[in-house]
DNA sequence: GCCTGTGAATCCATTCACAGCT
DNA sequence: AGCTGTGAATGGATTCACAGGC
């Protein structure tokens, strides 16, 4: 009973979640799954998973399972994935290069449109792809020509506020932040943080905790 | 007063996005801060700030505030930061290079003291920071040898379920898995994943209800 | 019989509001 | 007076358990 409600944050990772073992299912040529067999891949409860789509309709058929190539179809409509988003770049160190590169993006749907550093001896450079570096000058006039919606930041940490207000200002609508500061919130763009050493001192802290236990 | 309750999973997470500012406070020489400017740098609730403290003990002063010094040595203590941790990786396409490459990890006691990758063209390889890329078959007897005590996964998905399979049988104690897939939960082995696309999709989501709310 | 969809119950996390210390 | 520490209150998210439909 599709109800426009206020859905779980963590509902719309899981649904992102369901997506990969589906796509795999699909691939094998099966057509049927259970919430029970979904839930075993993704590690999940299966109430959670026929809660998590309840918030969006009624895709299952009782008695019987799921479709697998409607939910998977479903899901992507619900994440807005059934079309291509563009992406821009700032910030082409080891890390940007791995992004722009990182083929899983393409596969689902997120395209690199433009690529910006401030280092003079990286502008101009052809990144495997085609994608050319400009220069920050150009972050502004780029990202309103070729309509970029989200900008990927993997700047060092200093550079990361201007930059954000850059694209903000060209009128970008999200930020997926790599750098490790906490970007200041604004109206109109959403900002989220990807922060690797934040999850590795999570497992430090786990790991430890273990060992206490155990002892 | 420092109880032994289990603690929000939650909370060492923003324990750990504390530490940010605080080093930065630090630097700048200021010796006291509170809740609420704490707060305001990780855009968080003041009374959160206190509460995820009071979980390990009674850092404060009633009246005055935190010592930034002694504050940012007891949250080292929490996430055990305040040791050298080990790190082993395998996979070193372009992101397990970026990994590698990632100074913030040192400065905050990780240290790769391995790295591993299939390909025979890469194997011998000298990365900058002087780490050479070795054969999957040293993966068990390098982890113990040199007590690598958590593994990076930045493989293809395929491998990935293998690769933590030798992880574990070498006796890892945790694993960040960047390969777009779910690992195998295991016991004696923590395992967290990392994955881009989520995050992505989860942005996409937003960013469309923000466009359909507007409209 | 089987599996979905979902209200109700439970569990967990955040925020409030104030007592307690300096 | 000011700011921490924390029980109580609120607000969310997950899980249970079963009614509903194949």
């Amino acid at each position: 009973m599709m109800k426009e409600a206020k859905i779980p944050d963590a509902t719309i990772e899981r649904i992102s979640l369901y997506s990969r073992p589906l796509e795999r299912i699909l691939e094998r040529g099966v057509a049927v799954v259970s919430s029970e067999q979904l839930a075993r891949f993704c590690r999940v409860n299966p109430a959670q998973v026929r809660k998590d789509l309840s918030y969006f309709g009624e895709f299952g058929v009782r008695g019987i399972g799921y479709n697998v190539r409607d939910l998977l179809r479903e899901i992507k409509k619900i994440l807005v994935s059934d079309r291509e988003w563009r992406l821009g770049i700032v910030g082409l160190g080891n890390l940007g290069k791995a992004l722009v590169q990182h083929e899983n993006f393409l596969n689902r749907g997120y395209e690199f449109v433009a690529a910006f550093d401030v280092d003079p001896a990286k502008i101009g450079f052809r990144l495997p792809g085609g994608l050319v570096i400009e220069p920050p000058s150009k972050i502004q006039p780029l990202t309103r020509s070729l309509a970029i919606e989200v900008g990927l930041i993997a700047t060092p940490p200093e550079e990361a506020e201007g930059v954000a207000n850059l694209l903000v200002h060209a009128g970008i609508k999200a930020i997926l932040n790599f750098a490790p500061t906490q970007l200041r919130q604004r109206k109109c763009c959403l900002v989220e943080n990807v922060d690797f050493t934040v999850t590795l001192d999570n497992l430090a802290y786990h790991v430890n905790q273990r060992v206490k236990e155990g002892s």
